[in-house]
DNA sequence: TTGAATTCAGAACAATCGTTCTCTATAATA
DNA sequence: TATTATAGAGAACGATTGTTCTGAATTCAA
């Protein structure tokens, strides 16, 4: 729709910021886009700010808009397939950002036991824990109970705060905890992430489209 | 070792990153560290330079280096309580490098339906799927079924190539997908992440340890 | 107590920054 | 053809940039 074809600018300066990891100055965007005049190159960027492509970053810099990261899927999924798969290159997209928004204050744990596989949290994930000494009931919380880190979702009844697992179907073998002397919360889960052992023999094996 | 602590710095600089997305100048790192004299800032950042958590983008700015998204990991959830000793090096992990190892063919998918839950993927849950057209008995794929992208299992019996669904208490509801055609696969399933509901509002709940 | 690092502050520098202004080409439209 | 919006160029503005220099205050070991 509109007159200027934004697309080509945008393309390169996605590819820029793929290598570099940061959007340019208008001197070096004109170097970049072949444009003679910053004040053009200005105009350039005020429509992709237009678009949501770019936006303002403190200090009057530029950084990514929303719809920096957007990207049809490639080749192999045919046209008129469900708007599902994620718009967004991995590459320009860190997976640390989404995931993390107080790196000082976050640290990460491998999971042990089955106790919360109800919550979709198994064996030898890997659990994003945002440093907090307090929590509210019904939040997963890693807490320090009797000498020792758990992770479990905080309850409260009349006798105190305690801790529930969250596995039903060996409900026995995880009764509630409650702390000897004190309930010391280390922090509160925020996310996880996870990663299948790398089946690199998967490429010898027959298979499905081999 | 260094004489100047630089982790307070660093941390102040990592929240800030995770807000703005950007490494601001030495004027607003000045603020940021409230520091008064940029040229002491800008001491602070080469030192942080030398480490290696920032590094020179062109047009001599900064960019994150390659240690700035370094987490700390904890140690296992059900061992003893971390870092008692001081002088115990925390491990480090870099989530967007264990996550994916060929970013080029790496795409990311958002989970729908609860057709995989006995295998702790849940509905929102980002999956990460290395695209291949091939893929063996067994492992999860992501496939094309009746132009459609679904995150199943691949099996084989003697009719042929199949897709099962993860979810015994709801099997009925998801019975083995036989595709009417070819069965095309997109890719497999290396990992996932996900990121819980952030609880803004659980600042101003009451809870434990307030 | 001396001396040397270290930690900070302030001033100053040329270079670059974002932005605005006026001025041509070019293309499309009427 | 004349008109008009678009695409581009060039100059110029004050502000901010990264960087360097000098010089205090503080710390700490000799």
């Amino acid at each position: 729709m509109q007159p200027l074809d934004i697309s080509s600018y945008l393309g390169r300066l996605q590819d820029y910021y793929a290598r570099e990891r940061i959007i340019p100055s208008t001197t070096q965007l004109s170097t970049l886009w072949n444009v003679k005049a910053r004040s053009w190159t200005h105009q350039i960027v005020q429509r992709l700010k237009e678009e949501n492509f770019l936006e303002n970053a403190p200090g009057s810099r530029l950084r990514p808009g929303p719809r920096f990261f957007e990207r049809t899927l490639g080749p192999g999924v045919r046209a008129g397939r469900p708007q599902q798969a994620a718009d967004v290159q991995p590459e320009l997209l860190r997976i640390d950002d989404y995931l993390i928004e107080k790196p000082s204050q976050t640290i990460l744990f491998p999971v042990k036991g089955d106790s919360m596989t109800d919550l979709g949290i198994l064996e030898g994930d890997m659990v994003v824990i945002e440093r907090s000494d307090s929590a509210s009931p019904g939040e997963v919380v890693l807490a320090i109970v009797d000498n020792e880190l758990t992770l479990k979702v905080l309850a409260r009844d009349k006798e105190g705060y305690y801790l529930e697992a969250r596995n039903e179907a060996r409900s026995k073998e995880y009764p509630p905890i409650r702390p000897r002397h004190k309930l010391e919360i280390y922090g509160f889960y925020v996310g996880l992430f996870r990663k299948t052992q790398v089946p690199g023999h998967r490429l010898h094996r027959p298979g499905f489209g081999r």
